[in-house]
DNA sequence: CGCCTCAAGTTAACATATTAAGTTGAGGAA
DNA sequence: TTCCTCAACTTAATATGTTAACTTGAGGCG
């Protein structure tokens, strides 16, 4: 008999015997593993950022502005994981919203600084505080320890293989 | 002066002085975080998929066939961490290019399962092939033992949030 | 200087995902 | 049996992301 490790079983019976099952035990690869993880935790906090009015990438750019500022488009795309394309009209709607502005560097003025308005910054700081009380649930829930090392882990993941060239070879 | 712990400083100076920064030293949230991680893994698996005329979404459908068969939509929908109007799209594709099969169960007809037809199956077993190589040089430059631990926290936290209740609250 | 190349950004066409409003069948209670 | 409710899709509209082609300015070199 063929393992099935993780179904949700519901309705095994119903659709069993129609094609044979395959026997790879477990989802082991990484890709996917973080993504469901990903989803796991965002379930949590897409509803809070809903209720504020933002998206999930507005949201990482204005968290990201909020670290460093200022700072350039392309940094920006890489700090708030998003494309470029992306980004432009996330900024504009941001901008609109009144929420950041543009600054041009006067020595290169192929480079746009990107800043967070008072009022983005208030409104950061307010969005902060509501995600913090659900993080310090999800935290508690998932295990102090386990959060650390993960954010340990994946923060080696990134620096090791920032190190190799990209793409195909 | 402020913290400024991680820029790439390519263009620091030029932006300098133009908005105050702020302290927060360093991205500690966890979804950006996954997601980090999983674009920095992801760029070096895409080109492969590209290369095998798979998106990503359809190889986490395929693969996800690969482990249990025959499989229902809504827990495909799970096991590929797609939405159910995404994963219908793609499952129109998939069975356009005869790599899966839909059959209805017998006992209850709302469910479809899914399944690989042979030709399904031969494909999804020479992507694999073609991934593993990479799969390999990765796990090797990230580290293996921080490639299990890593999918063991990750199991971690999926499981231990599957626990709680989903949602506002 | 004048040419070259490349980085930074922009735009438009296209692909994909998300939301929301239906449809259909199962299983249970009156 | 008949009605009720809910789960499992399905579809259409809308939003968002992705690719690719293009524009502009910096900096290097003959």
């Amino acid at each position: 008999m063929p393992l099935r490790t993780r179904t949700t079983r519901k309705h095994e019976d119903e659709l069993a015997g129609v094609a044979e099952a395959t026997t790879i035990p477990f989802e082991r690869a990484l890709p996917v593993g973080l993504l469901r993880a990903r989803e796991a935790v965002m379930v949590h906090m897409r509803p809070i950022l809903r209720a504020h009015g933002t998206t999930e990438q507005q949201w990482r750019v204005l968290r990201a502005l909020n670290d460093v500022q200022p700072m350039d488009k392309t940094t920006l795309t890489n700090h708030a994981a998003l494309l470029m394309p992306s980004l432009l009209r996330i900024l504009k709607d941001l901008k609109q919203a009144g929420l950041i502005r543009l600054v041009r560097s006067q020595t290169n003025r192929r480079l746009t600084g990107v800043i967070l308005t008072p009022r983005g910054a208030a409104y950061v700081a307010v969005v902060t505080a509501a995600l913090a009380q659900k993080s310090i649930i999800l935290k508690q829930v998932i295990g102090q320890d386990t959060v650390e090392q993960l954010l340990d882990l994946l923060r080696t993941v990134e620096l090791r293989l920032s190190t190799i060239k990209t793409g195909s070879d």
